[in-house]
RNA sequence: GGUCCGUUGGUCAAGGGGUUAAGACACCGCCCUUUCACGGCGGUAACGCGGGUUCGAAUCCCGCACGGAUCACCA
């Protein structure tokens, strides 16, 4: 049988990392196995319904590479995949729980709801229905039906026995019956809850593997009690434990926690996220670490899933981040760091392209960029000590000296690149008989005024250019002369 | 509180009766080097606790502790 599995998002916004991260693992279980991967809008809740967040779902789908196979808006023999469009399907499954003797109609007002669980309330904060209306006769029913008395329907849980489900990372779970509560199907609204519309809505898009958070491990026996009642084939269960900020914290947008857009936005490549997410809760048989998506589909096993928790680890994802950067293929890279460079030389003539290849390898994020970069545009005010380092064996005197060399070579350079600029400061340094760092620091640091620079003496100058360089070294000269 | 689940270095994790208990990030050191980085080499660091079973337990069993989830006419 084809596997289909379906990601079911809420639109609240923005994409969460944990659910980009069940995204992720319901497309691979699907996809690893040749099977379809559909998107199913959830957006019942409309108090929670935040303009335009549908799209930012689309989006992200689309710029993960997660694309799905049936969805509102690419269509499939399963629809509508939007869920507040269902709504008038659900009353009719509910009723047919009624006629099997699986379901009952009730008519409890809310207070009586609120007494039975204060009257139960001594530190439990547990109360389960009391069952006052599972008695009600075929004709009592009728009557305040049509009386017109606002009802829900409740699945009527066995009171004995047991229910056992198995998940494919929890194992077999087994519950017993008397904890279950004869949970609400319909509400007086009319409207199925979640619960319910989500064993209807699977059932019918023919759902074989649902995926979903730990959180729901719980409720399953619920679930799966209602599949029996309809006599429908329980799915695949797959309960993913959950990604945590620290030990006690599930990721949370509402604490800061950072979206799959914000980390976007703070400079991380998307393939990096995708790839740092999949080895969150599951792990590869081979221990590889780095993977394209595609790569990812064909390495996916269900079986390399974990039980526990793991925390989000910026800093991996960022050293992650830097691998991606650094072997991405250069126009690649260049498009993406284009306009940051651009931003941050606003109003200069510099050669972009050699400077993003001087960053390439520097990079953690694209957003380290501006801060690498600032001192080509404006040299920063600094102090004479960084011409002091130990290892270059440099101070004031020496910094000074070769500084006062290097400028009259440079400015009598016939041509201005960085070969001619690298050999003559070597054959300065042959002349002088000094070591190399002797000349070269004191110039770099001239060049950029900063402790460190991506790049050294030569391809700095380079870049500056003639004009700025010697006027920098001019600069150096003059700060190490009081 | 009931129920369910989890627990290998700071973090991600492999390993499912016999291992010097992998690997990666982070951290530290060394090398390379015109700085920083990159790269290379190396180092510190872990089986929650207590009982069993066994010749042998991180691995199996039972308790305990700690953590988490859940217990809505929310999704």
């Amino acid at each position: 049988m084809e596997v289909r599995t379906r990601f079911a998002p809420s639109p609240t916004g923005y994409m969460h990392i944990g659910n980009l991260r069940t995204a992720l693992y319901e497309y691979l279980i699907a996809k690893s196995q040749g099977g379809k991967f559909i998107l199913r809008i959830e957006d019942t809740d409309q108090g929670r319904l935040v303009e335009g967040s549908v799209d930012v779902i689309y989006k992200t789908m689309q710029m993960t590479g997660l694309q799905h196979d049936e969805g509102p808006d690419v269509g499939g023999d399963y629809g509508p995949y939007v869920q507040s469009e269902r709504m008038g399907m659900y009353m009719k499954y509910a009723l047919e729980l009624v006629e099997k003797g699986e379901a009952y109609y009730c008519f409890c007002t809310k207070e009586r709801l609120e007494s039975l669980k204060e009257s139960n309330a001594e530190g439990a904060a547990f109360a389960k229905y009391d069952r006052h209306c599972l008695g009600l006769s075929k004709e009592e029913v009728q009557a305040k039906l049509d009386a017109g008395e606002p009802f829900v329907i409740r699945q009527k849980m066995p009171d004995t026995g047991t229910t056992s489900f198995s998940d494919v990372v929890y194992g077999d779970i087994t519950v017993d019956n008397a904890e279950l509560d004869d949970q609400i199907l319909m509400k007086a609204d009319g409207f199925p809850t979640y619960n319910f519309a989500n064993v209807v809505d699977d059932h019918l898009m023919n759902i074989t593997h649902v995926v979903r958070g730990s959180e729901y491990l719980s409720s399953t026996p619920k679930y799966n009690l209602l599949y029996k009642a309809f006599g429908w084939e329980p799915p695949v269960y797959v309960h993913l434990p959950a990604v945590m900020r620290d030990a006690h914290h599930k990721l949370s947008k509402r604490h800061g926690d950072k979206s799959f857009e914000d980390l976007v936005n703070e400079g991380y490549v998307v393939e990096a996220i995708v790839n740092y997410i999949a080895l969150l809760g599951w792990s590869p048989s081979d221990n590889t670490e780095i993977f394209s998506l595609k790569e990812l589909e064909e390495k996916f096993d269900i079986a390399g899933l974990s039980k526990s928790p793991s925390i989000f680890d910026i800093k991996k994802l960022t050293w992650m981040n830097s691998e991606y950067l650094k072997a991405m293929d250069f126009d690649k890279y260049f498009e993406l760091a284009r306009p940051k460079l651009e931003e941050a030389l606003a109003g200069t003539d510099l050669d972009l392209k050699k400077i993003a290849a001087l960053l390439q390898k520097r990079l953690e994020t694209l957003n380290d960029i501006p801060g690498l970069v600032a001192f080509f545009k404006e040299l920063p005010e600094y102090g004479t000590e960084l011409y002091t380092h130990k290892k270059m064996k440099t101070n004031d005197e020496i910094a000074l000296a070769s500084l006062q060399a290097a400028l009259p070579v440079l400015e009598n350079l016939p041509d201005w690149n960085e070969t001619a600029i690298h050999d003559s400061l070597m054959a300065l340094v042959g002349e002088l008989g000094i070591k190399n760092g002797q000349l070269l620091w004191p110039v770099r640091t001239a060049l950029s005024g900063e402790p460190t620079s991506p790049g050294g003496a030569m391809e700095l100058a380079d870049i500056l250019g003639r004009e700025e360089s010697i006027r920098r070294i001019k600069k150096g000269i003059e700060l190490l002369s009081k």
